[in-house]
DNA sequence: GCGACTCTGTAGCGAGTGCTACATCGGCTT
DNA sequence: AAGCCGATGTAGCACTCGCTACAGAGTCGC
């Protein structure tokens, strides 16, 4: 059992069950392992949090690149907007979603890894959009600026239960396609 | 001393150290009363912070009250927009957006209180935004949804330290005037 | 004066926290 | 075979957690 062998082990935990309230011996249970492991791979738990958040925004790394091979260019802004609203708010995003409110949280607070870890992410969604702009758009690296905006926007709406106040939003800035 | 006359402390205290850490002794000792007492009064942790949450809600309505009854309507959406970007970016306000963020996390997880706090302070910053909205604007109710949508994004990435990004996408989406 | 009632201080409970001391086991080199 | 070193189990430490039992203090109506 290696620090690499425990990390997506402990990672569906914290998705499951949040980070803040992770302590060392549910998370130990999850991996297979006892807290007395854990404080000996990483040294601490704070440790711990700081590889298991680089961990996360790995993955988070190789499922945009994935995405990023895989799909086709939407042919506009409203169109590429559409479907990240849709993938945001598919079931399947929620523990996902839910983790990055956290460390939304965390970052704000500036607690240690959060602010670099979230800052990676978005970077990443960022690269990510900018590739993903429509072919001819006149402003790509602006655009995907804007539509990240609004898609966080939306997202937190969508958090806290105001998910059609973001939409009808959209809809009369003309971002989404009526 | 009565919950009622405690809850304002209590605020501040979870203000500065955050809502997640707090435990019943330390937010005792910051209200000058027992852990004890707050049992007593509230009858719960979960109760308590429930009823902290309505109380923070209720003191951010008074706010917007207080802002709306005070400022000039702006003359354009960008400026509002630019006002706003300015009001959130202010120092003073950086402990109330730590503990949004924390709510926001506990609404996406579902926390009891939270998402009902959330919404309703998401509620009444739409409609305090729909009142501000520049005079013979063609659509107020769309154009706050909008508004609100692009702020919250803006907030988001700010918060994660791409503040520089939302300003970027705002100004190349032609919200803010440049 | 006296009982009833609200309020509050002290002490403590059982569970859980991060972390450590110590012993052990197994495979490695020499 | 001997010794060493990384990995792991057991037990426990000092502490905090939410919450409670009990006793007292103050105040009221009677």
């Amino acid at each position: 059992m290696s620090k690499e062998s425990l990390l997506p082990l402990l990672m569906a935990h914290v998705m499951a069950h949040g980070l803040g309230q992770a302590s060392l011996r549910p998370l130990a249970k999850a991996a297979g392992t006892s807290d007395r492991m854990l404080i000996y791979h990483f040294g601490s738990k704070e440790a711990l949090i700081g590889d298991l958040l680089g961990h996360i925004a790995g993955v988070y790394a190789a499922m945009l690149d994935a995405a990023l091979a895989a799909g086709a260019r939407p042919a506009t802004r409203g169109e590429l907007l559409a479907g990240l609203l849709a993938q945001n708010g598919d079931p399947a995003m929620q523990p996902f979603q839910m983790l990055w409110w956290e460390i939304v949280g965390g970052a704000a607070r500036d607690l240690p890894g959060f602010r670099g870890a979230a800052q990676g992410m978005v970077g990443k969604l960022l690269g990510w959009l900018e590739a993903q702009m429509p072919e001819g758009d006149p402003d790509p690296a602006g655009g995907a600026r804007f539509l990240l905006t609004a898609i966080e926007g939306a997202a937190m709406l969508a958090a806290v239960g105001h998910g059609e106040t973001a939409q009808q939003g959209l809809l009369a800035g003309g971002l989404l396609p009526s």
